[in-house]
DNA sequence: ACACAGGAATGAATCGTTTCATAACCAGCT
DNA sequence: AGCTGGTTATGAAACGATTCATTCCTGTGT
């Protein structure tokens, strides 16, 4: 025999089925003596209840969804384990998708879920997906988006003000006396890449005689930051800027290799450089880096309770959107 | 009505619950007629097969249960990607669960795929597990081991040979004339540290004049890197060594920073530097670091790979141990 | 001695899908 | 007309846990 039922439990212990079923989910409905026997039965049979049949019974899953665009961006993964933690407090396991930006995978993974039965999607959306999310909320699977707005506010999500966050940044720079400031990222069809650059560009314009310069890359990748930092450093001195604010933290370490090398730029006495993440490496990197923090954790378990708060209510639910402010976190790289 | 089941779309398509199953599974027995007729109903109806009465009925499930030490490293995304590639094309799924090295979570994931009658398990242990995977096993539960060999050869397992790329690395360190190496690594209770330190040690004694210091760090992180490094640039030039060889690429990228500090040691000139597991930011750092490389994706497929070889056998299976070797890469850190 | 309250245990029905033995139907052949 | 073989469709049974209306006990109070 492969596994034992509930049926095979009841007959050794000398009980009905349904007694066997309240020992294990309404225990005090159930005298001792009955309680010992049919422990002993289910350790002696080592009986491990059936998840498909509780499922089938319920008649929903107890696992909520997550669909990731990048598993191996530490921001994922830190949403994640936020989401996850939040929803072990709720006894629900978080089945996590990788989506790697393909809307065919993404699409595979909604399919998935909605078989599943999932309580719940949490969504870092590729493509147009919203019609989808409407016939998954029809079925009573909610969503929440996260790390993206949704458009027409229809659905409920959890972002972070990247328009703050390249304000914050710029100011920042701007408030060490620099007013030559140059913007490195790319692609500027990132909608992240160019609310940063907008919020950057808000700050800057705000301040008689301070300039914006924008340095454009390829991809967000330490490479093309290295890119960035070398040419800049072969330029004159006097056509330098004086501050740089990276689009992200990779980017940020690329330019401070690239600005370094063969003894360089000094950073930040000459340049002073931001980045954006605030990855475990910044804090690491040869000179530390200052950046941008995103509560990636907060995101993913906040996420979690809107969605709770979301499949719990009735019909007539109002979607939220939570919109977290970012957080300067200074370093070497913007001190002195 | 939330959701609409085979029997909606039988009594709406005029057919017989049989013959909507039919048509789902089995579509060449029934005629164009009928199916035109059973799409239609389901289209209109939005039916989406109800997975947990699906294995129900079928008493297993079409998941696989992964669980890894870090979601966040790398190593183990890599790993997993190699695992979903391979699952999905046998149509199964892969539900990762992260142990973040905590026996009490690989413990209650372990439960939970128990419950859910997963096909498989692939598992990066950290406890003494075999009881709990011999249970497993009973139930018709196979489990692969990975990244890790099993003691006592009674699970099948898939891993890197730690000895076969410590002693690669050291013997390309030899191979350029270096005579004096520094072993960078720690703690040494992990085992991949330890086999990886003991396969540079065989390749260094085995050379005439060459010795092995070994500097211990608390663990395998960037900043321990560094200040490994920090260390060996603080020493007169006489008792520095000539080369280094890092327990993984963390502590290499860092140990190169500690060096490189303030115009301080040449690499590679005056100390060549080589790591381990060839993280993408390995050939992206400052001086781009050379590596022994780890096929993570392959190691995941081929585990999935045994696990399925194993769950199609009968009793009589005879568990693999698949040890794959590691490969050099040889970049900048260690040339010229 | 009897009724009765209330706790404890029962077991049939249920969830949605798949399977399989059976039935229905049709065409071709004797 | 009767028979055969073959293709299609049918519907009841089964998977395993949960639920809930019902039955069974036991002890208390009159």
């Amino acid at each position: 025999m492969v596994s034992a039922s509930v049926k095979d439990v009841a007959a050794l212990a000398g009980v009905s089925v349904g007694t066997v079923s309240n020992v294990l989910n309404r225990p005090e409905k159930v005298s001792a003596e009955v309680t010992v026997r049919v422990q002993s039965a289910i350790d002696k049979l080592g009986f491990v209840r059936n998840d498909a049949a509780r499922q089938l019974r319920a008649g929903m899953s107890h696992s909520i969804g997550l669909v990731v665009l990048d598993a191996a961006n530490p921001f994922f993964t830190d949403l994640a384990r936020g989401a996850e933690d939040r929803a072990t407090a709720e006894n629900l396991t978080v089945l996590v998708g990788n989506s790697n930006e393909d809307e065919g995978r993404e699409s595979a993974y909604l399919d998935l879920f909605e078989q599943q039965r999932v309580r719940g999607v949490l969504l870092s959306p590729v493509g147009n997906v919203i019609p989808r999310l409407e016939q998954l909320r029809r079925r009573g699977i909610p969503t929440v988006l996260v790390d993206r707005q949704t458009e027409n506010m229809s659905f409920s999500s959890v972002a972070v003000d990247d328009l703050a966050g390249g304000e914050m940044a710029a100011a920042h720079l701007l408030s060490l006396g620099r007013r030559r400031i140059a913007f490195v990222g790319g692609p500027a069809s990132i909608r992240q890449v160019a609310d940063r650059l907008a919020g950057a560009r808000k700050a800057i314009d705000a301040v008689a005689g301070a300039t914006l310069e924008v340095i454009a890359t390829e991809s967000l990748t330490v490479l093309s930051g290295r890119a960035a930092g070398e040419s800049i450093r072969s330029r004159p001195k006097a056509e330098r800027p004086d501050a740089i604010f990276a689009a992200n933290d990779l980017l940020a370490v690329g330019a401070l290799q690239g600005l370094m090398l063969m003894g360089g730029v000094k950073v930040p006495q000459e340049i002073a450089l931001i980045g954006y993440d605030d990855i475990e490496f910044a804090a690491a990197a040869v000179v530390p880096l200052s950046s941008i923090r995103q509560p990636s954790a907060l995101i993913g378990s906040t996420a979690l309770e809107l969605l709770l708060r979301e499949a719990a209510s009735e019909d007539g639910f109002e979607p939220a959107q939570v919109v977290f402010p970012p957080e300067l976190i200074v370093r070497a790289s913007t001190q002195g």
